[in-house]
DNA sequence: TTAAAATGCTTAGCTTGCTATTTAGTAGAA
DNA sequence: TTCTACTAAATAGCAAGCTAAGCATTTTAA
């Protein structure tokens, strides 16, 4: 099989497998990658995020985040806040069990991270990731 | 940000970009990526498969396949056979219909594919691919 | 020979992705 | 000012992944 037919293939599948993977050891927090990468990504950002930002900064649509937040704030992860200056929208902010926890889940999420590339040389890993940020780009420049 | 932390966000990113991408353009003509590649894995398979074996090159859970053949079947692109030696199982078939179309299908995804791939130097695709092959054997071995 | 274990498929119910539509609020132009 | 267009979040409904549990059948072992 040529390498352009097990590209996607294989790409796809390996994202599958570590996201399952992942999930399995997120599970006794409670958690899982999707949830997670909400939590990451707000942990990292400069304050709080609208909706819309923290939907495209993941990645994903508004409606998919709506029910992710639902779910976050049933367990008490984050809170949706009311923007006083425009009512239509609303901020999310890591509650403090959140702030608390985040860092064992990070290191859950960097382990496993290891164990699958450290037995790669590491000028290989660095050249699959810039060939994933070019096909990134190149997708969102078709979107 | 250091790479081992980038590496697995860029991967699920990119791979769910590619399966967005794929299923937009592949929508008039009723499939997905996730039927796409039940049709393609059939028809490069020497006969038909049981929905076990099926499901392990899928590298996908049973239940999740049967939901797809489900639907598969209602647009008649499989035929499931029962099997006259151990009627536990069951064989899926390619329809005409299927086999009819599965160039079109094929090309499809290979265009995206060349799209995607083609400004980039082939051997840092290929080093991209191996090192997605070893992340996958590492994966298998623990689940 | 027959009881227990394993296997193959299905069902039920959850998560996480999508699009299309609705509701509410903001902003811009006539 | 007010009508129109746009924007933010939510809702409804579908697709495709998962685990757990169930049913029928086959295999294994006592």
């Amino acid at each position: 099989m040529l390498t352009k037919d097990a590209f996607p293939i294989i790409l796809f599948e390996v994202s599958l497998a570590w996201r399952n993977e992942l999930d399995k050891r997120l599970k006794p927090l409670g958690l899982s990658q999707a949830k997670w990468r909400v939590l990451a990504h707000l942990s990292i950002s400069d304050g709080p995020l609208k909706q819309i930002d923290l939907a495209n900064r993941l990645g994903v649509e508004g409606p998919t985040l709506v029910g992710l937040l639902d779910r976050l704030a049933k367990d008490h992860w984050i809170e949706r806040v009311n923007d006083t200056n425009d009512r239509r929208s609303k901020s999310v902010h890591l509650t403090p069990k959140a702030q608390q926890t985040i860092q064992a889940i990070h290191a859950t999420a960097e382990t496993l991270c290891r164990e699958l590339l450290s037995m790669m040389p590491q000028d290989q890993v660095d050249t699959c990731v810039d060939v994933l940020r070019n096909i990134k780009q190149c997708l969102e420049v078709m979107s």
